[in-house]
RNA sequence: GGUCCCAUCGUCUAGCGGUCUAGGACGCCGGCCUCUCACGCCGGAAACCCGGGUUCGAUUCCCGGUGGGAUCACCA
């Protein structure tokens, strides 16, 4: 085969949501292991529904996953001439036909069909009328009556379709507009596209359109249906099972890796790897691993994934990721030595970057704010004295680097013989005004002497000013 | 309801006739590590939908049932 063209075709009528984003990433990757292209289009033939924000929404969504597109994005509202063109040459020949029956008489030929027990389809009766184009006809698609259609579908398999099941559907709007079904095929005829991988919703179309394939004289395509994803009670994913948009998973602290790894990973494996760079999806993605049942949807696995993204990222490059969510909360962040310090210590800790922007905040603030509990079970008497000490030496050392700390520290267990253990949390609490933080030694590191000293102090009042009570 | 698809732990999955007393991951439960919390490590509970075939032998192949999903528009 020449070169692989692939393409996702969402229509704007809401924002990306995880399927969509599940099924533009298969087709991404598989462009891009093949070295092909993908090609960008938008399905706005519906004026009603679609909208400029939807078209913005999908765009911000798809660049922030970084499935970038080698053509488009096309629109095809603005390719109605060339529908045209086409839709006049099955006219012309015959294959498809001006029908001019109402609405209100194909619902009854429906109703009719159903209480025959039959299936609900329009009954032909334009068919062989040879009606002209009027004003508000339609045109129909002239279906083969008998024998059958086969989709060779590379994830599926071969599905036989009866064309008895299939009535003439209509190729064009009363009001000149192609219908979905026809649109789709002469776009991706006219724009080269070779290989569809698209959602399982689309296997009950794909007939249709291999008739269209047929009538155009163009040869067919490689189709592959992916399952589809579910929500948590097995229905087709929507609205109401939460968060679905990909942007409200950036919004929530996930890195855009993350996702698509836990997205490839619902309905693709490569035997037991869970874990995937985009680079190696691109060198191991293939079509035969993708799976024929649909997955259900799951945010914690989704959550574990994301922890695992953020240990595995270079603080660096983390760094540019986490500092919105802390200018978020209002902190001076910005790239350099204190940010990445700080990530080191908190990206075992956190599985979102919201979740670290919070564990940051002692990082950034002035004025700490302590956890009473923590207060008053650390900060006490007993340990005014050694922290008195500490506080000293800390303040007099030469240098903070870790190892000098831990002389420094061992030192003052030694003159008060108390434990490490008896002095570390309300070292903690004095620094972090909270039982649980990244270690003392690299806070301390971190924090810069400075910040470490004051606060230190700070406790030391706050203890004294308790034994005043 | 018609048509089509699917069926391994709760969930995502490995398995492509014997290697399966079915492997991994998430979650769950223990334990270890330890300055707290995490991380990490070790261990545990947890699945081949049912019934017929085919075969020396089925989780793997075929048929039926059941269950789930998709789709039946002048929407995409």
């Amino acid at each position: 085969m020449s070169q692989v063209v692939t393409r996702f075709a969402p229509s704007p009528s809401g924002y990306l949501h995880i399927g969509g984003a599940r099924t533009a990433l298969f087709s991404w990757l598989y462009a891009r292991h093949m070295k092909g292209k993908f090609v960008l289009r938008i399905e706005d033939t519906d004026l009603a529904r679609s909208t400029q924000e939807s078209v913005d929404a999908i765009f911000e969504a798809l660049e922030w996953l970084g499935i970038d597109w080698d053509e488009g994005p096309f629109f095809q509202s603005e390719r109605f001439h060339i529908y045209k063109e086409y839709l006049e040459k099955l006219a012309d020949s015959g294959q498809a036909y001006y029908c001019t029956c109402s609405v209100e008489e194909v619902e009854e030929m429906r109703k009719k069909a159903t209480a025959s027990g039959g299936k609900p389809k329009y009954d032909g009766s334009c068919r062989e009328k040879g009606r002209g184009k009027t004003d508000s006809a339609v045109i129909r698609f002239k279906s083969p009556l008998m024998g059958t259609t086969v989709l060779e579908d590379v994830v599926k398999g071969n599905i036989v379709f009866q064309n008895q099941e299939m009535d003439d559907f209509i190729i064009q709007r009363s009001d000149g507009m192609p219908t979905y079904n026809f649109a789709v095929v002469v776009d991706d005829i006219t724009m080269g596209v070779n290989t569809i991988l698209r959602g399982d919703d689309h296997v009950m179309n794909t007939p249709k359109q291999i008739l269209l394939y047929k009538a155009l004289n163009s040869p067919l395509p490689t189709f592959g249906h992916v399952p589809m994803v579910l929500g948590h009670d097995r229905t087709r994913l929507s609205k109401r099972h939460g968060a679905m948009s990909v942007t409200a998973y950036r919004d929530m602290g996930y890195l855009p890796q993350a996702v698509l790894n836990y997205l490839v990973r619902l309905g693709w494996s490569f035997g037991d790897q869970e874990f995937f760079t985009i680079e190696e999806l691109i060198t191991k993605f293939n079509i035969p691993n993708l799976g024929r049942s649909a997955g259900v949807f799951n945010p914690e696995k989704l959550t574990a994934l994301n922890a695992d993204h953020i240990k595995a990222m270079p603080s660096e490059k983390l760094a540019l990721y986490l500092i919105p969510f802390l200018k978020q909360k209002g902190y001076p962040a910005e790239e350099g030595n204190y940010l990445t310090g700080i990530i080191t210590t908190l990206n075992t800790r956190s599985k979102t970057l919201i979740e670290m922007a919070e564990s940051a905040s002692f990082y950034y603030v002035d004025q700490l704010e302590y956890d009473e509990k923590a207060v008053k079970k650390f900060l006490k008497t007993d340990i005014l004295e050694p922290l008195a000490m500490l506080t000293e030496k800390l303040a007099n050392a030469k240098d903070l680097a870790q190892e000098t700390q831990e002389t420094l520290f061992k030192e003052v267990l030694e003159t008060t013989g108390i434990k490490f253990g008896k002095i570390a949390q309300p070292v903690r609490v004095a620094l972090t005004g909270k039982t649980a933080s990244p270690g003392i030694f690299e806070m301390i590191d971190i924090l810069g002497r400075d910040r470490v000293i004051s606060r230190l102090n700070h406790a030391i009042k706050l203890i004294s000013g308790q034994q005043s009570k």
